[in-house]
DNA sequence: CTGTTAGCGCTTTCAG
DNA sequence: CTGAAAGCGCTAACAG
């Protein structure tokens, strides 16, 4: 019923093979064949069995995106630049080069992350881009590298963005390379700045637990209370929970019933600050006057706020852009597989000295 | 170098058709073959080749999800719903039933709509869900029904989520189901609420011009106004744009611009309220107590920005799991492939009367 | 520059 | 319930 490549060689009286050949763009043909071959495929409507050219040529042009939650922002922004770069068209006038980016979403959950990997390595995908934090789970670190190390295997391109290599400081997995956010430093620059507005109590609602990005942000947050000379148990002023608005607004309830001379409270995310300062302001409290909150990335929306929020901003577009060149072969791996990239302190409206 | 199927089945003693069968668990194998067979794939971490198996079946696993802009939550909310009903392993415990949901970004673009169209087509997809709103320029409309027909006749199942079957009230492109929002209803109900508070001259931030969810939220916050005896000249109070906050921003001021008069702002969606409310308090304008502002579609920020935005609630998730339920046959498709799905005005505190 | 010839790895009748 | 055999539609040497 559908028509083949065979019918297609066919209506322009040339073989299979020459069909093959313009249509991969990947070897000489005469332009007065290659436009007769053309107008047949135009005028019969023939579009190539993926499945089957896959299998020929042991690779498809297919390229998996992973990510955590596909309705948070963060992970939009880093897709969506990943995702353009991939299918944008190659270099030269080029009809092949025309990759299928397409994003998995695996909602957090390991075994999740894990199948998706499985059926991106059953579709033979030419390209895999892991982005967000990782789970450091021993059993998951094993089975995500020996996954991995097949796919690698297969031939399929593996680049992390926003997500450090695995496992963290060991033999680590086959990777291209990996795309890293300095959390660390922007967790230190920011708590810095409440430091020097003249905080001491702040209270730190923390994303997951055994996340990458949750526990270099907080350790960043520790260093500089450290530095600071805040010796005092910081256990009691965190509070873990997941990356969501509730999350933040529980644990800022929380943390205010610990202690009440909080004057600041710093959240793992502008999604999770955004559920601390509806909690505050339910309790009656304003910011910054009262109490000051911070956020993290940068999210679009951290600007409009009501007070506009002081955060660390994420250059994620450009991540994500490098992370699919990388992927697509078209920029050069950075030096030792890794590339760290900056994290900018934007001190808003949501802080300011407390209130005596 | 890759193990195969007839790799797992001489280590299991079996014919390859054997592997096979117990693979797709669809036919009957005895116990003893069937674990003797499992243990054998454990043992050689086979996994199957999907492009293989696509080509012999003549049918994949892959569903595709085509969203306007991944990096909007109205976007990321609906795919992850649909997403996470289409990866949920079927009813019994079968093996098959794993289907790979994918998300494609379009940007907007009408041309790379139709590009992943094609993508997905030569993929063989097993279905295909589109979100958002359409464009309603004849020409794409005509390439659009095309590309579904044949997208259809190759037994992909098509359906729209948050957008109304093409073309609009013409001979219909062959889609499974569409499932759409009741955008002029609650544009009408939105504006009502506006008129009740006494509002009489408000400007429009409308999306962009020729997208069916622009037209129909226009239309309803029209109806209201005609329904009311507002008969002026409302263009001059209407001003499109982008679904972005920079578009919202810069309408509004142009909008004051044209009629310093106006008592309230009502944008194309909530991303577009966001920045009116900042072009706003840049002007030095009080929200409510200036002017009122109201948005659409109630992300989930709309209740955090300050002041909590009026807006109109879409019930984004629970369309995106039911298109996605619809794709995979496993909710029945609604009376005439048609179903609306409600939207419910939200009043918060963007809105008030007007200062006299 | 173009045609011929083998498969790629799996599913699926069709027989047992 | 299981095996044998015939392709699915395309690509990739290899000749010409």
């Amino acid at each position: 019923m559908t028509v083949t490549l065979a019918d297609v060689a066919a209506r322009a009286r040339v073989s299979p093979a020459t069909v093959s050949r313009v249509l991969n763009g990947n070897y000489p043909v005469a332009a007065a064949t290659r436009e007769r071959v053309l107008r047949a495929v135009a005028e019969m409507d023939y579009v190539l069995n993926g499945p089957a050219s896959a299998l020929a040529a042991a690779t498809s042009d297919l390229v998996g995106i992973l990510v955590n939650d596909i309705a948070d922002p963060f992970f939009g922004i880093m897709a969506g630049a990943a995702q353009s770069e991939i299918g944008r068209p190659e270099g030269s006038g080029r009809a092949g080069g025309a990759k299928l980016a397409v994003v998995c979403n695996t909602g957090g959950s390991p075994e999740r992350e894990l199948t998706y990997l499985t059926l991106l390595q059953r579709q033979r995908a030419a390209a895999v881009v892991i982005t967000g934090g990782a789970l450091e789970d021993p059993a998951h670190i094993a089975a995500m590298t020996a996954k991995l190390t097949r796919l690698a295997q297969a031939g399929t391109t593996v680049v992390l963005c926003g997500r450090p290599p695995l496992p963290a400081g060991g033999p680590g997995a086959p990777i291209e390379a990996a795309i890293t956010f300095d959390n660390r430093g922007g967790g230190r620059r920011l708590t810095e700045h409440l430091l020097a507005l003249g905080h001491r109590r702040i209270g730190y609602v923390a994303g997951p637990p055994e996340r990458t990005t949750t526990r270099h942000r907080l350790e960043g947050h520790r260093a500089a209370l450290r530095a600071a000379g805040i010796t005092e148990d910081q256990d009691r002023l965190t509070r873990h929970g997941p990356y969501t608005r509730r999350s933040g607004h529980e644990a800022t309830l929380e943390l205010l019933r610990r202690d009440p001379g909080l004057t600041a409270v710093v959240a793992a995310n502008d999604t999770v600050a955004l559920g601390a300062c509806a909690a505050l302001r339910e309790l009656g409290l304003r910011i910054p006057g009262d109490i000051s909150v911070a956020g993290f990335d940068d999210l679009p929306f951290a600007v409009d706020v009501g007070p506009a929020l002081t955060t660390v901003r994420l250059p994620l577009a450009e991540a994500g852009a490098r992370a699919g060149r990388i992927a697509m072969g078209r920029e050069a791996v950075p030096p030792g597989g890794l590339a760290t990239m900056g994290a900018t302190l934007l001190a808003r409206a949501s802080t300011a000295a407390p209130h005596d």
